[in-house]
DNA sequence: CTGTGTTCCTGTTCGC
DNA sequence: TGCGAACAGGAACACA
């Protein structure tokens, strides 16, 4: 199972198109469908065509490109979205195998570049979407992220402080994307449990009365980078196929924090699945 | 305002 | 072996 897309994978997806697409102009934009999780901005492919890719950015799980004309296409995978890049003249000479016809069955908007490479999305649940902005932080989706969790910007005062008043469970609040950007279900669990912090601790208790962030911010902040930040290099190396995660889907299993002799554990939290060991995670 | 629950969607897994 | 139910979750929205 490919893990959803969350910063990490939204990471190596712009790696590739930045590859694939940086300096090309669109030169057909063909959609197989009207809509995704929402309908298609008017005259999508019209207000494509003809435009050179500056640059690939990304905005916590937000792909933007920067496009010649100064505006913005702005894409989300959803949970089951993801790119593929093949080249234009291969793609027309072949002819399509029974279970490859079947692959592309959810191919729902393909952009054929100038490069000679065509760029295909496919999202077989069609939780992706696809927008254009006037400026990379115009979006209504963009303006409203927490910080970049591997910038400068995200530290200890910071998360404290977004988190201050909030009455919600860390594990929420993390996947709140106003109050850090990127982290998904997966990331959650995992960066929780290299901090050692429960996911039922109020989010607010990461802020001292002090005023100052207690210590426990400090290692989560500290775990979410590292997490994140491995989760990448792990993607770069090909090496991640056969990589685990420290909780994810591991309910049952030892528990990996050296010394602890504790069990994972799955719960239910706001909906979704949580990963943890309450033995060293406080 | 704030937080919880539901909805969208389909491929995969599980139990009978 | 086959079939239906349960499950997976990012983000938006309804609602108390």
């Amino acid at each position: 199972m490919t893990p959803m897309p969350e910063l990490p994978e939204v990471e190596h997806v712009r790696r590739m198109l930045h590859a694939a697409m940086t300096g090309a102009r669109f030169t057909r934009v063909v959609l197989n469908r009207k809509d995704l999780r929402h309908p298609f901005p008017r005259r999508f492919a019209d207000r494509l065509r003809g435009q050179a890719v500056r640059r690939l950015s990304r905005r916590g799980k937000y792909l933007l490109v920067e496009l010649s004309r100064g505006d913005h296409l702005v894409m989300h995978l959803g949970m089951t979205g993801w790119f593929r890049v093949e080249q234009t003249n291969r793609l027309r000479a072949k002819r399509l195998m029974a279970d490859e016809a079947l692959e592309r069955r959810h191919d729902h908007v393909i952009f054929v570049m100038s490069s000679g490479l065509t760029v295909t999305f496919t999202d077989p649940r069609r939780f992706g979407m696809m927008d254009l902005a006037a400026g990379h932080d115009t979006h209504s989706s963009i303006a409203t992220l927490g910080p970049e969790p591997l910038s400068r910007d995200f530290n200890a005062r910071a998360l404290a402080t977004a988190c201050a008043k909030r009455r919600i469970a860390l594990k929420v609040a993390l996947l709140d994307q106003s109050i850090v950007a990127g982290i998904g279900n997966i990331y959650a669990s995992e960066a929780l449990h290299l901090a050692r912090l429960s996911p039922f601790r109020n989010a607010s208790t990461l802020f001292a009365q002090s005023g100052r962030p207690r210590p426990g911010c400090k290692r989560l902040v500290a775990a979410i980078k590292a997490v994140l930040r491995r989760a990448i290099t792990l993607k770069e190396s090909e090496r991640y196929r056969e990589s685990r995660f420290r909780v994810y889907d591991r309910d049952g299993e030892a528990c990996l924090t050296p010394g602890c002799r504790g069990t994972i554990e799955r719960v239910w939290q706001a909906g979704r699945a949580t990963y943890y060991c309450r033995v060293c995670q406080r």
